[in-house]
DNA sequence: GTCTAATTTGCAAGTCTTGCTAACTAACAA
DNA sequence: TTGTTAGTTAGCAAGACTTGCAAATTAGAC
């Protein structure tokens, strides 16, 4: 996504309005890893402008997506993420927090459908699932065994 | 996914009945290579068993899942799809007609995110996007170019 | 300051899925 | 065959997420 400034830039030039809604989410997206959904990103705009609706949100989401800013990640949990990192990338689910986070992958853009007669691939996703380093070394500390050990001492 | 009469003897060394719901679903669902969602297979199932209601179909379906018959597949288009086949395949999805085909991928297995630090990997899901065969070549069909030429002779 | 088209709000409604429960029935025993 | 009962089904209400709509508001230009 491109920096609050340019896109208040960009949203002028196409003859639309630069209101403080807009520029509060621009805000909250720059640099956001978290891959929020429109009622996170709702939640921490109320702190900041209470009385901003959820709808703007959606709304300015939706025209970031169009206009190619935003990826939306759809990962079949109840509710659309969105992410401002538009580079080519993927993600990595952890199990555990439910955390996703953005990973390159080094030969995915040349994989290729085995089977599939004549398909043409323009896009390709990759989604790894399973435990991220800080659920695995809580459950290393919370595990029965070390808490034996510890609780000796 | 096993085969119905399997399924049906698994059931009843669960403790579970075998309804005639449940084995038209089986049946249904058995070699069934079209990614429905729970909608499409209600459809086909209300015209064979009147009366069974979509209520059923998500149950049965999410026993189904519970089970590791069926692997759930959310593709963010508002519906999840149910997949019969849980061998190591991944999916490549038309964008024009939205039809989803299983496909292998070499190499996918041994895909690791990059720069994600200690990821503990447990699953890896690929997703191409694209034009599927039948898409591309009746786009060629009904390109204005050849429309001309054969509207020429 | 005035004007106007774009934007925001708030609510209703739509889609997909699940919770709840009364009525029903497969499975089993006698 | 009949009775028993725990597992199922059907139907509707409700929940989660998202969008449509219309009135009120406001940014941007003159």
């Amino acid at each position: 996504m491109h920096s609050p400034a340019e896109l208040a830039t960009q949203f002028r030039s196409m003859g639309r309005k630069l209101t403080p809604q807009r520029q509060l989410i621009f805000s909250l997206l720059h640099n956001n890893e978290t891959h929020p959904t429109a009622e996170n990103l709702y939640g921490i705009a109320s702190a900041q402008m209470p009385g901003i609706s959820l709808r703007t949100v959606y709304q300015t989401l939706n025209e970031l997506a169009e206009m190619g800013e935003l990826q939306l990640i759809d990962l079949g949990e109840g509710g659309m993420r969105f992410d401002p990192n538009v580079d080519d990338h993927h993600h990595a689910v952890c199990g555990v927090c439910g955390k996703i986070r953005d990973v390159h992958v080094k030969g995915a853009a040349s994989l290729k459908p085995n089977d599939a007669g004549d398909f043409m691939v323009s896009d390709v996703g990759v989604v790894f699932r399973g435990k991220c380093s800080d659920c695995e070394s809580r459950a290393v500390k919370r595990s029965p065994v070390l808490q034996a050990k510890v609780s000796k001492k």
